[in-house]
DNA sequence: CCAAAAGTGTTCAAAGTACACCCATGA
DNA sequence: TCATGGGTGTACTTTGAACACTTTTGG
């Protein structure tokens, strides 16, 4: 078992979402070279000799999309590999999903609305996509990670346009804020508010310490 | 970017996890060669320069360790990189999480109860294991998984007792039974009963069609 | 004043919890 | 008969859903 065992590359490839104009958005970029040159694909990279799996998905982030590093939410996703998914030989992708505040696109990459379902990006990436989309949609229900789709400081309403955006329903503003700020650690109310352009202003939060929501958020 | 792309072996590592006279208990097979030579490890083996991740997966489960197709349940857990989690260089390994019926364990392998936490496994394997039984018990949570774990027919005490063993807790048999039996499609009954030993007969159901349930089977 | 958005109170229905109680078997 | 485990009924508590209502701003 030792000259016959088969080599591979590694790409980790990231699913970076965030809430633009209150719709959930993922970041893709456009291909330069071959395989797929000029279709849009998941930002990715191959992971180097000497580089953990989780070091080259946050250089990813960092380094060639240029976001801000220790704001918003990288975990691991799956890993995929399909022989055929590549055409230039046997390359499994371990994909991350990132969740990030609404920030304008770094250059060369842009944010797409999650919705259309005629994506047709490269490689494997719109399964790898819906595969992060679910994921972030099932964690919004039982942790707090809405608020990561959120500035420093947030509104209850901002936090609910999430809720709203990424699972495509409405909630009530009522009792989405009882919710809320009634479950310990899910967010720290500060002493500013909002300057009201319309209606009374809203009290500004920050995310609290909680990972985790008992009893969770349902989507009907 | 052609030439300098770094190669890497690709390991799947599988937590199979059983309840084994109500305690939940990990498949482990001693190592034969180096590295960690006679150290307790997860089953594992190479992908094939041809094979898919879930492919040698169910390889493994089936070939190497003789367990029947089709029973229990098999899914992707997570991928481990580590540049220095195997000595011999790079290798990532892509875990599997199975959860099969109480079997015998097949021959250069054994059952091991998952608590102990002092268990000094191979590699990155007692992380590996943790967060197996992690996914495990969160999934007995909102999904009707539990049933994996037992026979083709089985009566809704030892379904209870399933999750009594993964979670660590006891459960309320007369609301476990209700909650289980009013759950469209958790449980399918059968006409036929145990011959009671002690006690009165139970009925013996089989496993359902639904995946998951709303709402959860919340451990407290 | 009115419109708009934030935030609270109240009511009703659904679900979980606790536990009394009955059923069907072996010994 | 009793002991044992299977299964049901029911009262109580907790949680969520719906929505009327008050508060605080801008125009």
């Amino acid at each position: 078992m030792t000259a016959s065992i088969a080599t591979f590359a590694i790409a980790v490839d990231l699913v970076v979402l965030t809430v633009h104009r209150d719709t959930l958005s993922v970041l893709l970029v456009k291909r330069a070279g071959e395989p797929f040159a000029g279709v849009a694909a998941l930002p990715g990279t191959f992971v180097g000799v000497d580089e953990d799996l989780d070091r080259a998905a946050a250089r990813e982030l960092v380094d060639e999309l240029g976001l801000v590093r220790g704001e918003g939410h990288l975990e691991q996703l799956a890993s995929y590999g399909d022989p055929a998914r590549d055409p230039r030989g046997r390359v499994v992708a371990v994909a991350y999903l990132a969740l990030l505040p609404g920030l304008s696109a770094p250059s060369g990459a842009s944010w797409h609305p999650v919705a259309p379902k005629e994506r047709a990006l490269a490689f494997d990436h719109d399964r790898i996509l819906d595969d992060g989309v679910e994921r972030a949609r099932a964690k919004l229900e039982y942790s707090s990670l809405a608020a990561e789709f959120c500035p420093p400081e947030f509104t209850i309403a901002q936090l609910r346009r999430i809720y709203e955006a990424v699972w495509g329903a409405t909630v009530d503003p009522r009792n989405f804020h009882r919710k809320v700020t009634g479950t310990p650690g899910f967010v720290t109310a500060t002493d500013r508010y909002t300057d009201g352009d319309r209606g009374r202003p809203a009290r500004l939060y920050t995310k609290g310490p909680a990972t985790s929501l008992h009893p969770p958020l349902l989507r009907r």
